[in-house]
DNA sequence: CTGGTATTGAAAATCATTTTCAATTAGTAT
DNA sequence: ATACTAATTGAAAATGATTTTCAATACCAG
């Protein structure tokens, strides 16, 4: 996924293609940690100085909704935002550098049956988060 | 788990018991739906009246810290909070009543070795957490 | 009972997010 | 190209959640 598909999708949805807009998105799809709205906010007037935080609440949102990115939820906060990964993917999280890497190929479904049968819920979603140290922050 | 022994928990780690404490903890700790700071606010109040919203969040901090209760991370927020399950359990949330079930017994060993060697990183923690219907919901 | 100190609630301060609004601008139709 | 029009913008104000400040109160050890 590039910038490049991100304002094309946005473009494809209706949206109009702005400077604020192409400064967001080049900021906040080429991160590999999650960020903060102001995070986003303080990179991407690097790139387009004129640009509001208010613009920034609102390219995420509807970058959100296009599930072009997915919110966070940390101990810390749950603000931030980081490109979403393709089709059913969980994340992994670096405790020191907040660096996110993807994962898929969880196989829940042994387990979700079995605690459907034990609460009697009927499950319909799962959200799955595992943290630790990224390769990197492990040999320092 | 009732609310005497969170009392006593309180009052072991050196914190006094106070009428405003009292009804803060009778009311989230027999909830089982996930409560704002706000709704605690609300039902406490009928127990105690002079209760403070600042003294709700003080409360709702010191349980927090002494695994009484715990954060429920959800797509509308993720300002709530319930009871704490015993040892190691997972939240399975009702999406339509906000009932809470909690379930033990999730061996995500086999799956987080391999995401590791995978990965590069070292697990040392996850979230899980399940959303559906719960058997009175599914029923109506 | 008494005294020292933790705790209280109200008000103000802070921080995150949303709304309002007039000015600007993207992109379509000419 | 040019003009038009509705979407988009940033600033300021409003809102909502949470934290801090502070003087008054009340818990509880002695």
């Amino acid at each position: 996924m590039t910038a490049e598909l991100w304002l094309t999708q946005l473009h494809e949805n209706g949206y109009r293609l702005t400077d604020a807009r192409r400064a967001v998105v080049e900021t906040v799809e080429k991160s590999t940690r999650a960020l903060t709205p102001v995070e986003v906010y303080d990179l991407a007037r690097r790139k387009y100085r004129a640009l509001g935080l208010v613009t920034v609440y609102r390219t995420l949102e509807k970058l959100e909704e296009l599930h072009l990115i997915q919110r966070v939820h940390q101990p810390q906060g749950c603000q931030a935002f980081i490109s979403a990964g393709q089709g059913h993917q969980h994340l992994l999280l670096c405790k020191n550098c907040g660096q996110v890497a993807f994962f898929d190929g969880d196989d829940l479904d042994a387990l979700t049956r079995a605690i459907a049968r034990k609460s009697g819920y009927q499950i319909t979603e799962h959200w799955l988060q595992l943290f630790g140290l990224c390769a990197d922050c492990r040999t320092q």
